[in-house]
DNA sequence: CGTGCATCCTGTAGTGACTACAGGAGCAAG
DNA sequence: CTTGCTCCTGTAGTCACTACAGGATGCACG
């Protein structure tokens, strides 16, 4: 097994971008396919060329992902300077959003989670006459207005 | 087989159904395409027509949705004897892997709530010499220092 | 009995953020 | 030259809906 060395010149294939961010292939020619990613030169047979610019845009963009921004939330923040710099108002307008929708998502969740919990219990307590998660499942029909 | 109030026409077209549920009504023939809704008689005209077994399954479906459930484990427990009785374990073996899920989800959230809740802080604070919020985005820590 | 309008029908396409092929071309090693 | 890997484009599938377009039906009102 040789390893593989690539020139001097700091450029690679799709597959060694992908190997240095994490991101699937297909996500990066997905990425570049919305406009995400800048879409790169190519060599002459086609393929395309990146190089550490590339790297640290994705990486921004995979980054932003894992804390749950969506693709149009960086998007726009890579407008304001992406990995470079940035008004520091704007960006925080942004993220905060994003927060707020954090904090009510682990609230609902955990109601969710004292619901199901509680009603799990009383099923393996065996003190239920009948399955206690179907009787949660079963609403009481809403009348007729 | 015991029906279902039949004496009085209570019979209702997809409109009233969507009302009495709180689904969409595209989401009600969705539901039929996929198979997760029995497909109701229609009437001379072509209209679907419901009675109250198909608002009780449907409002099965909907509180399992609210529960985060996925359409897949609320059909399985259909299968289980649905919005009917049903065997308690095999119930509460699909409910304890999806109260797994969630914990698993809200613990993620948590971790992500305080990283960028002090993320901008930090940011608001005016302390940082540079936007934080584009730091914790930016996984490659400035190069060339 | 006609008219208008709400409701309903089917079918298709769009959403977000990917993922999974099919079918072919490039390229380096043995 | 052959093998086998990587890469290419293009399309379609995923999940759980949602949003039309373009037409048919049903019912109250005049």
């Amino acid at each position: 097994m040789e390893a593989i060395t690539h020139s001097r010149a700091d450029t690679f294939p799709i597959g060694e971008l992908s190997r240095l961010t994490g991101v699937n292939i297909e996500t990066i020619r997905y990425y570049e396919r919305i406009g995400m990613l800048p879409a790169p030169p190519r060599s002459e047979g086609g393929r395309r060329v990146y190089d550490q610019h590339h790297t640290r845009v994705l990486a921004f963009i995979r980054r932003g992902r894992e804390l749950g921004f969506t693709l149009d939330e960086i998007k726009a923040l890579l407008a304001l300077g992406g990995p470079e710099r940035a008004p520091c108002g704007e960006v925080s307008e942004i993220a905060t959003k994003h927060l707020d929708d954090i904090r009510t998502k682990i609230a609902d969740l955990r109601k969710l989670e004292r619901l199901l919990g509680q009603t799990i219990d009383r099923c393996e307590g065996g003190t239920a006459p009948e399955c206690p998660v179907l009787d949660i499942l079963s609403p009481e029909p809403r009348r007729r207005a």
